[in-house]
RNA sequence: GCGCCCGUAGCUCAAUCGGAUAGAGCAUCGGCCUUCUAAGCCGACGGUUGCAGGUUCGAGUCCUGCCGGGCGCGCCA
């Protein structure tokens, strides 16, 4: 409806420029049109007069009544007003209004979606935490966002590709090994001293409990041969910990190193999907770092931007130039060591992104990895990538609070709360909707007792209820033996004048352009105001007008908007991952 | 010190590419259950959009400078 407004007012600039009443030379601006913000306005509003009067040397208003005079006759436009300092304000026919009850009813659960990203390839990466522990509530704003992201973009007609990438590289991954190795021996009765920098975790004991269980004492080394010779922990514990890992590689021979290590991984890998799958959260891809290590893509994309002229050596580092293209300062991709800097992979990551075909890269990161974003463009750009494909959606943390009281979070002292944790308080729905309920780059505290609360202070259940208590209507409606007709073609929506009634109206015929808006603004939490804001609008409905009257045409027209209603509400629901159900 | 994000009602947050009189919820106060679920509804109160300039028909939104909060500034990931 919006574009076919925007196609009206086109018309008629056009027109009125042939009649003469606009400059021929005068360059046509983009047309807006807007939903009208206040009910006074009508239903759509277009500054277009006000855009284009200076150019016109023309006064808006003037110019408006004019760009009035051209607009073509439609059968959805029942007025077209000149308003304020020279809106275009246009009106919707009734019929016009009713159409989005029917189209919810016809399309279900299709209903808000549509084709404005046909054609476009998306790739979106989102949570990629480290495989080396459960999922925490940092993580999980990340992943709520990710994911209702996805889908509105889905809906808006792109094409989704949904993605993790498992850091399973590197240093960390040895450091896990040899974290879980230690409580395979000490679970096999070893008296063997655990490292402080190790992964701490009760999760990793856990895990070395079932190796044990698996592979028997195979990998069992007697605690004086690991520790034998090791430098002084207390005076470089970071050393002590490289010194354990060469100690460990050395010992476990004949592919047990790697047995270790990839049981370690898949068991806390195993954990992440499992946690990340009762949230609701789904990918087509777990995106492996050591297999783009293993492929020999990690050195390719360094000869690529060495090839580029971006690349130079000192101090025995092979060094890209990110200053010249934005960032801070140049940016090591081979260390001293002849390894590759984490860097390094992600340069090789994204260019493998864009050579499978997406055309646009949408990464959700962490506050905290904004610094990262120059480099990342940086090296889009030596690859000669326009770096405009690539948009880093920063979400910040969200605060959690229990009584009034800030839980304290820290990764390093194992004080946080889990993803599992977070569920299993205050479930996946309440979760995953207060978590999109505000714009990612805004701060947000979550309340932990207002998202457990079953009151009406709490949006989840508010807009649950409303589609549990249409779900009750049609059971009370069915318990007094009636139905709604079946055919909402045939309703009598022309009944429909209440006022209650317009706003719903006016509600359901928004919903496919919240949908594109939030789409096109990568914004999901714009679905969640509108829900809100739609069952509010159910619920002052539902207080004010019995639905379940005598007056079978009536009942009918009402009862099909309400349907209706429930339609988006489920839909909407759907797109952030929450469940729409049929009873509290 | 430099860079990025944020600052809107007492609190938590919205505000459609820069649009018309800045909106919700909570809290406070006052109403509404014999009637489709009161997990609901109605009303009242509440604002110099951190401060000061600038850009223009129009600024919460864009630009500059301050103030305050968060985060980042590694040959870690």
């Amino acid at each position: 409806m919006k574009r076919h407004v925007a196609s009206l007012l086109a018309q008629a600039l056009a027109s009125l420029r042939d009649a003469g009443g606009l400059p021929a030379d005068v360059e046509l601006p983009e047309i807006q049109v807007e939903r009208a913000r206040d009910r006074a306005h009508g239903d759509y509003a277009a500054n277009t007069a006000m855009v284009l009067a200076k150019a016109a040397r023309c006064k808006p208003r003037d110019l408006a009544e004019q760009i009035r005079a051209h607009l073509p006759e439609s059968p959805s436009i029942a007025e077209v007003a000149v308003a304020g300092p020279g809106f275009l304000n246009f009106t919707l026919t009734p019929a016009a209004r009713h159409e989005a009850v029917r189209s919810a009813l016809r399309e279900g659960g299709q209903y808000g979606r549509s084709q404005v990203g046909a054609g476009h390839r998306i790739h979106i990466e989102f949570v990629s935490a480290n495989p080396t522990g459960p999922l925490h509530v940092g993580h999980g704003r990340g992943a709520a966002f990710g994911d209702a992201l996805a889908s509105v973009l889905e809906a808006a007609g792109f094409q989704v590709h949904r993605e993790y990438y498992v850091n399973d590289a590197g240093r960390q991954m040895d450091i896990l090994a040899v974290s879980f190795w230690l409580r395979y021996l000490q679970a096999a009765g070893e008296d063997v001293p655990f490292p402080a920098k190790g992964y701490q975790g009760a999760y990793i004991t856990a895990h070395a409990q079932e190796l044990l269980e698996i592979d028997g004492d195979a990998h069992v080394h007697n605690a004086a041969a690991i520790i034998d010779g090791l430098p002084d922990e207390a005076s470089d514990p970071e050393g002590y910990l490289d010194a354990l890992v060469a100690r460990a590689r050395a010992l476990l021979d004949h592919g047990a190193y790697e047995r270790v290590l990839g049981f370690a991984l898949e068991a806390i890998l195993g954990d992440i999907r499992a946690d990340l799958d009762a949230f609701g959260v789904t990918y087509h891809q777990y995106f492996s770092e050591r297999e783009l290590a293993d492929n020999g893509r990690i050195e390719a994309a360094v000869q690529r931007l060495a090839d580029a002229g971006y690349t130079y050596e000192a101090d025995g580092a092979l060094w890209f130039r990110a200053s010249e293209l934005g960032d801070d300062k140049d940016r090591v991709l081979r260390r001293e060591n002849g390894l590759t800097t984490y860097f390094a992979a992600d340069v090789a990551y994204h260019l493998d992104k864009v050579e499978r075909g997406f055309d646009t890269l949408v990464n959700v990161w962490g506050a905290d990895h904004h610094g990262y974003v120059p480099r990342v463009t940086a090296s889009l750009q030596a690859l000669g990538i326009d770096p405009s494909c690539l948009d880093v959606r920063l979400v910040q943390f969200a605060v959690l609070y229990r009584g009034g009281e800030k839980l304290p979070m820290s990764t390093r002292s194992g004080e946080f709360v889990t993803l599992r944790e977070l569920r299993d308080e205050v479930g996946k729905d309440a979760a995953r909707f207060f978590y999109v309920m505000r714009r990612s780059e805004q701060h947000m505290d979550f309340d932990l007792d207002l998202a457990k609360s079953e009151s009406a202070d709490n949006p989840v259940y508010y807009c649950q209820y409303a589609h549990a208590r249409i779900c009750s209507v049609m059971r009370q409606l069915e318990e007094r033996g009636m139905r709604v007709a079946a055919d909402p073609e045939e309703a009598a929506l022309e009944r429909l004048d209440a006022e209650h009634e317009t706003i719903l109206l006016d509600l359901l015929g928004r919903y496919p352009e919240v949908v594109e808006a939030a789409a096109l603004s990568r914004e999901p939490h714009q679905v969640a105001q509108y829900l809100r804001e739609l069952a509010a609008a159910f619920h002052t409905y539902y207080n004010a007008v019995p639905f379940i009257i005598e007056d079978a045409a009536l009942r009918d027209a009402r009862l099909t908007l309400v349907l209706a209603t429930r339609q988006v509400l489920a839909n909407g629901l759907g797109l952030l991952g929450v469940d729409a159900p049929e009873a509290m």
